[in-house]
DNA sequence: CGCCTTGGTCTGTTCAACAGACCAATCGAG
DNA sequence: CTCGATTGGTCTGTTGAACAGACCAAGGCG
């Protein structure tokens, strides 16, 4: 497999990064993790994959260091790591071009910088301080582009609300 | 597939990046045009895939105005278009996770603003000027996670040296 | 001119995701 | 306390995607 032994030097990083995230569907769990999504079902619940690649996925991501596994309350629990965390720019740089190229109404989900409680703009950068805040100081609300149509269920209309990031949904 | 049909509203922008360069090979074959290649059979030497999958990646990223077909000195040329280009931050942000998490010395590839005359930083940000610069305003040189095995063929050896952005390796 | 390169298309094989069944443990409501 | 629902999986056969290699037409170059 190419992906896997292709090391022509220095320019494999993103070969690297696309060996650990690149996987169908794992990016779209680390977004559901950065909103708050920390159980196995909620996750199958939002992807509506069978269960089995989602035990797989979560798997990965966990081995691989971008989430692990605690206890919530009873229940297991996947969170991001710090290095998980620091997908975010990545994340939130994709959703921004999945908008600028399919919604004609703006951004579909909004950020805030929460201490200087100002929007970030579409390179992830608050205009207050000019820094370019981690996931851990923003909350997200809906934006201009943001759907009419009735949230598929009540997880992703909870997840739709004002939010902080990372906040787990459950505890 | 859930993919295809999970508008779950306002939260499905990366779900529509992902539609579009989620696919196995895409985002490698996107970084791959903005280091400077246009051709079917350097992109086919550059990651070493099928020549059926190649074709059908590259149809579908021009059918999504990713990329467009020109004809450079007589020959196919596949070119990002500017919606192409405007993937930029989120490949820059994932090639720097994956150095982050995978290189002990720092990055593989250093990316400078070129009327600044300043390397932009983790974010992609100029530290002279401020801005979030385009690919197009931008060279990049090995940095000193560049490894040092020899490069797998003459087409990554030539990437490898310092260039600009966009830049077509061959008219 | 002839050979090599280019840019594909096609087909059978192997690998990954899907669909659904099964199971054990825990939780929560009556 | 009991029982049904929920949780968090594992397993297996089916379907879809990537791989490996063959074939071909057109163009470029020595």
């Amino acid at each position: 497999m190419a992906l896997g032994t292709d090391y022509s030097g220095q320019d494999c990083s993103l070969a690297k990064a696309l060996e650990v995230v690149g996987e169908r569907w794992s990016l779209l769990l680390v977004r559901d993790a950065f909103l708050g999504v920390t159980r196995f079902s909620d996750f199958r619940r939002r992807l509506d994959i069978s269960k089995a690649v989602l035990s797989q996925r979560l798997g990965s991501l966990v081995e691989a260091g971008v989430l692990e596994r605690r206890m919530h309350g009873g229940h297991d629990a996947y969170v991001l790591t710090p290095s998980g965390e620091a997908l975010w720019p990545a994340v939130h740089a994709l959703m921004r071009w999945g908008d600028a190229t399919t919604s004609t109404r703006g951004p579909r989900r909004l950020f805030r910088h929460v201490p200087c409680d100002a929007d970030v703009d579409v390179f992830g950068r608050c205009p207050v301080c000019g820094t370019t805040p981690p996931a851990a100081e923003l909350e997200t609300r809906p934006g201009p582009g943001a759907g009419t149509d009735p949230p598929a269920n009540p997880l992703s209309a909870r997840l739709r609300e004002p939010h902080r990031l990372l906040a787990p949904l459950r505890e």
